[in-house]
DNA sequence: TTCAATATTTAGATACGACTAAAAATTTAT
DNA sequence: ATAAATTTTTAGTCGTATCTAAATATTGAA
């Protein structure tokens, strides 16, 4: 059983490896957990040992099948406790994140399934980042960027690339949530902004904002 | 702000202070912890560095009012999760004990108040132990164990003493629950056992029982 | 009241997860 | 191709929370 530093460090590799795709440097997982290369190292030739994730000197490391199911099951608890705070406890969507950091890492299968259950079975959570199942499979989603979109484009808001309470008050105020129909008018190249129409309502998107909204196509 | 081992330390001293009226043992501590006395001796030395115990030397600990208050406030989220965990996830009144040690340490003011009024102010947990208030106020009961009653008297099972598993299918498999009704027939001296009736079936209550059920008299 | 039993504390060790400083390997640039 | 810059690893240290073994204080019994 993986303790909570393992977890922590296992779920940072999972995000940098891109859903698992490529090799992730110490460099890199250093600067996620927040701490120095050495300790990275330290981490990473424990859970070598225990066999969560493949790993060569100098190389970077993958996780293995034991560790990407670890890091998910983490990841699932977390974004399910982001919904039950959200939909039962009155948190916004700004709020949750910190807390949800301590509860992903109550071990409990019952209490997993139990509160699943609870929620209905939700397929995403309050950023619309998709909830994995007990296998550990993520449901797919074809989301892009509102930053891909073309002229006249029209899409539907359904989560974010940056979920850190700034960004997400700055949508609150906005008034964009999740659901939010926008359609593209016209986009600027000098600044990379764009034109858009929310609610009937014409306004300018900034590159930044665009960048860190993924939309579907409607 | 107090470690996860310093609040089992405090939630322990409290249980065995019955109260908050009685100074501790370092012996004590160290059964209750499952720990050594030298462990004990250690985290007692911390507990008293940070003014959450008073303590000199061979001479037992008390708690300060601020230990008293985050025990207090580990034990009201425990409670609440409890509840919780029964009423809205399908655990049953045996199984909550476990998670809610790893939910009970859990950091977040908004977290216990919205818990709270999620579960709408309960005053007791499922075995029927009291809940404190945000301020650490216990909410007293009249409660005495079923042990103490004479012959004739009736009353409603309101709590447990002993909140082991074993116990509490016990009583599941002999339909004792909160709020069933008990009418005292008659006490045997030889083996302090009772006849009992129970939802008007008569049956015999063993010594063992009698001491570890709380009832309130009706 | 003194000595044996018990309780408590101290001293020194270990595992975990972090750190700094320095060494070694790899990558980049000339 | 080799030197410089960067990345990664190693070596040694620290704080937390535990342990064992030994020393010290308290309690209780003859």
């Amino acid at each position: 059983m993986a303790t909570l530093s393992e977890e922590n460090y296992l779920k940072a590799i999972f995000h940098l490896s891109n859903y698992d795709k490529t090799a992730v440097s110490t460099n890199a997982i250093a600067q996620k957990m927040e701490t120095r290369a050495s300790s990275a190292t330290d981490m990473i030739k424990k859970l070598f040992e225990k066999g969560l994730i493949d790993y060569q000197k100098y190389k970077g490391v993958k996780l293995t099948d034991d560790g990407r199911l670890a890091a998910v099951s983490v990841i699932r608890k977390h974004r399910l406790w982001e919904v039950f705070l959200v939909d039962k406890l009155r948190f916004s969507w700004d709020e949750v994140h910190e807390v949800a950091e301590q509860l992903e890492h109550i071990k409990s299968k019952k209490l997993t399934r139990e509160l699943d259950a609870f929620l209905e079975f939700p397929t995403e959570d309050p950023h619309g980042d998709p909830i994995p199942d007990a296998n550990g499979n993520m449901p797919s989603s074809q989301k892009l960027l509102l930053a891909k979109l073309k002229q006249l484009q029209r899409c539907i808001c359904v989560g974010v690339k940056d979920s850190t309470p700034k960004f997400l008050q700055y949508l609150d105020k906005h008034n964009i949530a999740l659901g939010t129909e926008i359609t593209v008018l016209s986009r600027e190249s000098y600044d990379e902004s764009m034109a858009v129409k929310i609610n009937n309502i014409q306004r300018s998107i900034s590159k930044e904002v665009a960048h860190n909204l993924f939309v579907k196509i409607s």
